[in-house]
RNA sequence: GCGGCCGUGGCGGAAUUGGUAGACGCGCCGGAUUCAAAAUCCGGUUUCCUGACGGAAGUGUGGGUUCGAUUCCCACCGGCCGCACCA
């Protein structure tokens, strides 16, 4: 009998499948689609664990809405642009095109194992011009609706990369690669106008009920809407009013002083004749203002010397202070101080000897504030004081409604919505991005392209034939000879291209929609986009919750309202999952320094005291609990070594086992041990059924065939509810009573095909190899996917638990559809029943039908 | 600080709307097969008491609702994640 021997029958049905094209979707009329897609990789020339399982949970998914008849679209791409090329430009040589192509290569050859249900007809790269060039087009779209502006804006720089760095790649307010000082420079880029969108972006998220809970509310807080009113104070020297942002204007009669930023109009006005107040201000700008750093930061003020009115009692004149802590960029830049109901503020007061004053106590607690400001939950009831704006004893909430009321009706402000959520600045002084394609003219000013100019390709060498020097910090295509000369899309006179790239957030931001028509000569084809659209399921990291997703969402808007995209897609993806990691235990030793040294896996000896280095004689290692799979840490499993050791479909079984998908699985040689046994055993299990010939035995076929209705009843509702460790245990199951069973073997090769097509989603080679076996037709990734008989669920007789008090404490075996009452009497006559009872009458009896009986004695 | 998630055997984890806690796998123990080993197969494995039959306790801790709670409610302890000088 032949053995499991995975390389040969996985590239066997690879070669079958690419023969019939079975995965290359097809709109089809008569079928449901669906679009199931994975978050595509960047191609850093290595797949790892995290990539096969989250491929392989699409996968499974693809599969199996296959075989319950769906036209399925499964695609695969790169989202190939950003810097990591670029570095591997500049430290080793070599143009950041060919590292990147190289990688995709690789990648795809490391993927395509693996055995994904992939339309690799439809697969692209970002860095594609072919597909760079529609997003050129679908940003000159954007300008023409408004959807993206120019405008100044503070960035982080790099002086010696000379590059901007996003806010993530400033560590301690230092440039992550070159170490130098990050300077804040005021620079034209371009945004997104995706805070127009706040609101709507917002409360769809309400619609999005396929969502984890925890992305909606990650990106609910991104947005970051809150309700508050803009108040002017009028000063007492006559100059204009300063008009402070508050949330909490219920406190109003708390409010003993104002702060404003450093950068604040008034505060840089008062600085021009008062020299500590210029002096504070320079200090704060050159503080570092990374978050890291502000949080540590000492709160600081200083005192202007003016003063402002109360708009309520307006005899109570208030110090207005500069504090290093107000932001210039969220609300009005001032705000009034409250130290009795806000913590900060306290501090603030107390360290420069301020007034607190209450607004409200706790309804029949009035106690002092000491150095812990009252800041109740805002649907707690609280008594205000002095009754302002008609409020006594209500919750916090009612109290700031009723004061914007109050406030707006008698002209004191202005109610206002905010939101945190920023314009998308995308413009990136980077090579290996897809250009902006505007042209600045020096009698036109800014001029988009011409759509028929596009793609507006990157230059591959310097336009003299020599290679690009990336090793010089800094924009190749800012100082390339000629790239940036063109004549103006408007005039024709001599201009200059825009020489930054885009972020490649914007990459990603409708890739999923390029899928739908990858060879489109426009962004989109329409009638393509809306057959496929939208994706109904998309599966990967939870690192992605907000700005790739947001982003997408925000992008799918901007295409529908430049006609890409049908009004059905602007929310692109009806169901998201979000999966776990692949982690693995860490093996440490110490040199003689005392610091960590790292050991693979593989040079790991166990042994009963534990695990050691090298052989059971070596220096005995520290195992660290399983982490997430780092170089550095040398805990990586590297995939391609698992497929030559176990095969693919080892490799798919596994991730997918022991944990719940969006969970942390921890890979383990034992558990991959362990399924690549189980798998050997099914090979081995179907290819003696498919050989026996046995007689039918009516009971032992029944009893089998009930089981294969339930694996499937089970194993279905695994799948369709991210169930797969649940529906793999089940398959175990399965199998086992498949081998114990003393069925005949039409019944054994029934339940044998049936346990095949179950596992196909999971294990399609070894899948494929049994069913051929079997002796049954075509291939079993086109096959119906079984159904479960309802009548087959239910066995004749049930085992009904009798709890006494709740305890479990017998059971009696009864025909499924007895009477209550005659399980009642049953149950009554129970030994263990009558023993507890002791010749008293049960309180109560409960029968629950084909569940459980409580004896309440 | 704010918001959210999670605590179940030696380990990963399972448990429709509240209804037999520990499925399935790992590990461990015992056995079969073998000259022996590997591979394979069979049995056992929450804890405590008992020779056994059997009994008792048990899902982080303490309370509550219920005939019945891993599941629902309250408080606390522990861990993880997100956000955070947001006025």
């Amino acid at each position: 009998m032949s053995r499991y021997v995975a390389a040969e029958l996985e590239q066997k049905w690879q070669n079958a499948w690419a023969a019939a094209e079975i995965f290359k979707a097809v709109r089809d009329p008569d079928r449901p689609k669906y679009y199931v897609l994975e978050m595509f990789p960047y191609p850093s020339g290595r797949i790892h664990m995290g990539h096969v399982r989250n491929y392989t949970m699409g996968d499974v998914i693809a599969r199996h809405r296959r075989a319950t008849g769906h036209a399925v679209l499964h695609p695969m791409g790169w989202d190939a642009f950003g810097m990591p090329a670029e570095n591997a430009a500049m430290d080793s040589g070599g143009h950041p095109k060919d590292w990147t192509y190289r990688n995709i290569d690789d990648m795809r050859a490391q993927m395509k194992p693996l055995g994904f249900s992939i339309d690799w007809s439809r697969e692209f790269a970002t860095c594609d011009p072919e597909y760079y060039g529609q997003q050129q087009a679908l940003f000159l779209d954007f300008i023409e609706k408004g959807l993206v502006y120019r405008k100044n804006a503070v960035v982080n720089w790099d002086p010696v990369d000379m590059t901007v760095l996003a806010n993530e790649q400033v560590i301690d307010g230092r440039g992550w690669r070159s170490g130098a000082e990050v300077e804040r420079r005021e620079l034209t880029q371009w945004f997104f106008r995706i805070s127009d969108f706040s609101e709507e972006l917002l409360d769809a998220l309400a619609t999005l009920d396929e969502w984890p809970a925890k992305v909606r509310l990650m990106q609910e807080n991104w947005i970051g809407k809150s309700r508050g009113i803009e108040i002017p104070f009028a000063r007492t020297d006559g100059g204009g009013a300063i008009t402070c942002y508050s949330t909490r204007p219920d406190t109003m009669r708390g409010a003993t002083f104002i702060a404003l930023s450093p950068e604040h109009p008034v505060s840089r006005a008062l600085a021009e004749d008062n020299e500590s107040l210029a002096e504070f201000i320079a200090e704060t700008r050159r503080m570092d203002t990374t978050e890291a750093a502000m949080e540590k930061a000492e709160k600081k003020g200083i005192e202007t010397g003016l003063t402002v009115r109360h708009p309520i009692w307006p005899d109570r004149d208030l110090p207005v202070w500069v504090g290093n802590f107000v932001l210039m960029e969220y609300g009005t830049g001032a705000v009034f101080g409250c130290p009795a109901h806000d913590q900060r503020d306290l501090d603030f007061a107390r360290k420069y000897g301020l007034d607190v004053q209450s607004a409200f106590y706790m309804p029949g607690k009035k106690v002092a504030i000491a150095d812990t400001a009252l800041v109740p939950p805002k649907n707690e009831t609280v008594s205000y004081i002095d009754h302002f704006a008609g409020i006594g004893d209500c919750t916090s909430q009612q109290g700031i409604d009723a004061t914007i009321d109050y406030f707006e009706a008698h002209d004191l402000g202005q109610g206002q919505v905010r939101f945190r959520l920023r314009d998308w600045g995308l413009s990136r002084q980077r090579y290996w991005g897809c250009p902006i394609p505007v042209v600045y003219c020096d009698t036109c000013g800014v001029v988009p392209e011409k759509k028929e100019n596009l793609p507006i390709r990157l230059p591959y060498d310097d336009g003299n034939g020599k290679p690009i020097d990336f090793s010089i910090p800094g924009n190749p295509l800012d100082r390339h000879p000629n790239w940036r000369d063109t004549p103006c899309p408007s005039c024709g006179a001599p201009a200059r291209r825009e020489t930054d790239t885009m972020d490649t957030f914007v990459d990603s931001s409708w890739y999923y929609a390029r899928f739908t028509a990858p060879h489109a000569e426009t962004p989109t084809d329409l009638a393509e986009a809306g057959y496929w659209m939208n994706v109904d399921q998309y599966i990967g990291g939870v690192e992605h919750a907000i700005l790739h997703l947001l982003y997408s969402r925000f992008f799918a808007r901007a295409m529908h309202i430049c006609g890409h995209l049908p009004q059905s897609a602007i929310e692109p993806f009806d169901a998201l999952f979000t999966q776990g990691m692949v982690t693995h235990e860490i093996y440490m030793t110490r040199d003689e320094t005392g610091r960590p040294v790292y050991h693979l896996p593989q040079d790991i000896h166990w042994t009963e005291s534990g695990a050691r280095l090298g052989s059971a004689q070596g220096r005995v290692v520290e195992v660290i609990p399983s982490a997430k799979m780092s170089k550095s840490k040398k805990n990586v499993v590297d995939p391609v070594n698992i497929i030559d050791a176990y095969g693919a479909d080892t490799a798919r079984w596994f991730v997918l086992s022991d944990s719940p998908p969006e969970r942390d699985v921890e890979w383990t040689a034992s558990g991959a041990d362990a399924a690549f046994r189980h798998l050997a055993r099914v090979h081995r299990l179907v290819a003696e059924i498919a050989a026996s010939d046995a007689p039918g035995d009516a009971e032992a076929d029944l009893l089998l065939l009930r089981e294969m209705h339930k694996a499937v009843h089970e194993v279905s509702g695994g799948l369709e509810s991210f169930g797969f460790n649940a529906a793999i245990a089940k398959l175990y199951a399965f199998a086992n009573a498949l081998a114990k069973s003393r069925a005949g073997s039409d019944a054994k090769r029934t339940a044998a095909a049936t346990l095949v097509q179950l596992m196909a989603p999971m294990t399609p080679h070894l899948a494929e190899e049994l069913w051929e076996m079997l002796g049954r037709e075509g291939l079993v990734a086109t096959a119906p996917w079984p159904v479960a008989d309802p009548a087959m669920l239910v066995d004749d007789t049930v085992t009904l638990p009798i709890q006494i008090n709740g305890k479990r404490r017998a059971e009696i075996v009864v025909p499924k559809d007895m009477d209550k009452a005659d399980v009642e009497k049953l149950v009554l006559a129970h030994e263990a029943v009558i023993r507890s009872l002791d010749g008293a009458e049960p309180r109560k009896v409960i029968v629950v039908p084909g569940r459980i009986v409580n004896v309440v004695v």
